[in-house]
DNA sequence: GGAGTATGTTTAAACGTTTAACCTATTATA
DNA sequence: TATAATAGGTTAAACGTTTAAACATACTCC
């Protein structure tokens, strides 16, 4: 790689002290800087195709104007939506993002933390697995900015971004009970994710029968979703509906559903979270709960750069979600 | 944010200069340091929980360790796949990955080459827009160290990793011609993309009727398609498979083939290009070409890191594409 | 007892910027 | 005419590392 022109470069092709040359391509010290000699500086910048070099400026100004971003997989296309709307508003301000997935897994958690610190982003954006309170504590101690995406821990104050989930789990049951749903089944993972525990409450605490909970391994999905099906369909008074509580699960079990046969939405309406394209392509358009992305991105970066900014107050956003109906949850007449 | 622990801290600590500090800690000249000091450097290091700053390091080593990533859209889930693959491959060498969208605009492909050489990437992974031969030459010129994925410019010798895609398409024809389709449809984009164009070909070097093929426009495309598919099912010879070059295409196509109730495989036969959730959904699961996404990650790490150190060499890796068979292209007995 | 060689540590410059403080010549003011 | 203000610059230090070179001190060898 050719060596860079460094501002050096400029001042000496001009005949000038390197300062000047700062000075003028920043704008600074406007008044106090001849018209001829910024113009010869400019000209020069451009001639050399001179490019500032950030890292010499954030050693300087001690701001590296980068984010982290923590995941649990960036493959996944909740990740990388949401990776999408925050490397646009990172970059409308000046801010580029870097980032790393954890596989759900605390450890790498931390160590993506560290890593991230180490390159000295400003601050953190952070989707947290399972038991990484200590990871929560550690960033406060530390003082490093960061907000907490989709996943937090309502006993730890942070900032953070994320919907109701209970209210919108309730939005898809209420729905199933308005359109005669009596058995409803929820299925969701084997967790103590509070997010996704907060879906299972919301949707619980609507229902009469309250076990019709199916807990899913994350690490053995489609055999336990299928066993959860079976158990909720074969029982003698077998559910008429259920609710998946994830993406993943909602796929998987429409996948096992479609293989048994069982006709959607007369024997069995369906209400997934999140949405997928597969939902589409299903005869029956599946309904299910959409998160605002967008906002969930958008908010999450304003609070970061504020928390850049500011260092002291702890904001929160909760986020409605909306319930989309479709053809898996009602009989059309 | 606190003040973060540097090299100096721990010198004053210890009461050592901080070029012994480096020294002990990057494991340098280990035979000429006392033990006795190389203990309590670490220990302090340890107590006083210092971490590196990497950025005083890329200003003085002149490698910032970092990869810049440049695709259409992290969102999209082959983006995102990839990404995901270079992560890994880049973290396990050390190196962590900026990224960026281009949204398959030639300016913003430049802006974000221009930003992330500001931040003194050490090279770049792009899958190029259309009408980007000029940064490429930007590109050589600088002698930035940089490798192409999926897409590049055979006229312009660079490093690349691809699959072959002529022969690709070829096995999707082929695989329908020998299972008795006799007029196929070729659905893709209007592009001058050089990798899709490649579909096309490979696909129509094998057919008679070399005047099924549509051309959607990349932002009209569930019209588009639908026009297309409506044109190739309702002339006098009507097609009986289409091949789509793309996995927009395939979900766009299948749901207006969907909408008009037509029968899969029987009525029409169909293949697509890349993996979606949304093929197993379907009823007739869709028989597609599965490029090899984790060996062109892979691949094109390897070939950016050989470019970073050698600098001179140009590689090009083409790798095979699979097709995998299922019941949208054949009627089971 | 002086040269040579280990051994252990420090000094200082460098990477590319930014920026407070300083300098000098010219012009305005009293 | 002396002095202050202004315009237009430069100097030098700093950010946190790395690293070649220099410096001390002790030991070895004839």
């Amino acid at each position: 790689m050719k060596k860079k022109v460094s501002i050096k470069d400029i001042a000496a092709y001009v005949g000038v002290s390197t300062a000047l040359v700062s000075y003028v391509l920043n704008n600074k010290k406007e008044g106090r800087i001849s018209k001829e000699v910024a113009a010869k500086i400019k000209k020069a910048a451009l001639d050399l195709n001179y490019q500032p070099n950030q890292i010499a400026r954030s050693l300087k100004s001690q701001k590296s104007l980068t984010i982290g971003l923590i995941v649990a997989d960036i493959a996944n296309p909740y990740s990388s939506q949401i990776a999408r709307i925050i490397e646009d508003e990172a970059q409308r301000n000046g801010y580029s993002v870097i980032f790393g997935s954890s596989d759900e897994s605390a450890e790498k958690t931390q160590d993506l933390i560290m890593l991230l610190l180490n390159r000295q982003v400003d601050g953190f954006i952070i989707a947290l697995p399972e038991h990484t309170e200590e990871q929560v504590h550690y960033l406060k101690r530390l003082g490093v900015p960061f907000v907490l995406i989709d996943r937090y821990y309502p006993a730890i104050p942070t900032n953070y971004v994320a919907i109701d989930n209970y209210e919108a789990a309730g939005k898809a049951i209420r729905h199933l009970i308005e359109n005669g749903r009596k058995r409803i089944g929820v299925v969701s993972y084997q967790t103590s994710l509070f997010h996704l525990n907060e879906r299972v409450k919301g949707a619980t605490d609507l229902l009469e029968d309250k076990s019709l909970v199916g807990e899913v391994r994350i690490d053995h999905i489609y055999e336990d979703v299928s066993n959860v099906v079976n158990r909720f369909l074969s029982q003698p008074n077998p559910v008429d509906a259920i609710f998946f509580t994830t993406n993943l699960l909602s796929v998987s079990g429409l996948k096992c559903i479609n293989e048994k046969g069982i006709r959607i939405p007369e024997q069995l309406a369906i209400v997934g979270f999140d949405e997928t394209d597969s939902f589409d392509l299903f005869y029956a358009p599946v309904t299910y709960v959409r998160q605002p992305m967008a906002e969930l991105g958008k908010a999450s970066v304003k609070l970061l750069l504020n928390a850049i900014e500011n260092n002291d107050a702890i904001e929160t956003i909760n986020l409605d979600a909306e319930l989309i109906i479709r053809n898996s949850s009602v009989i059309s007449k």
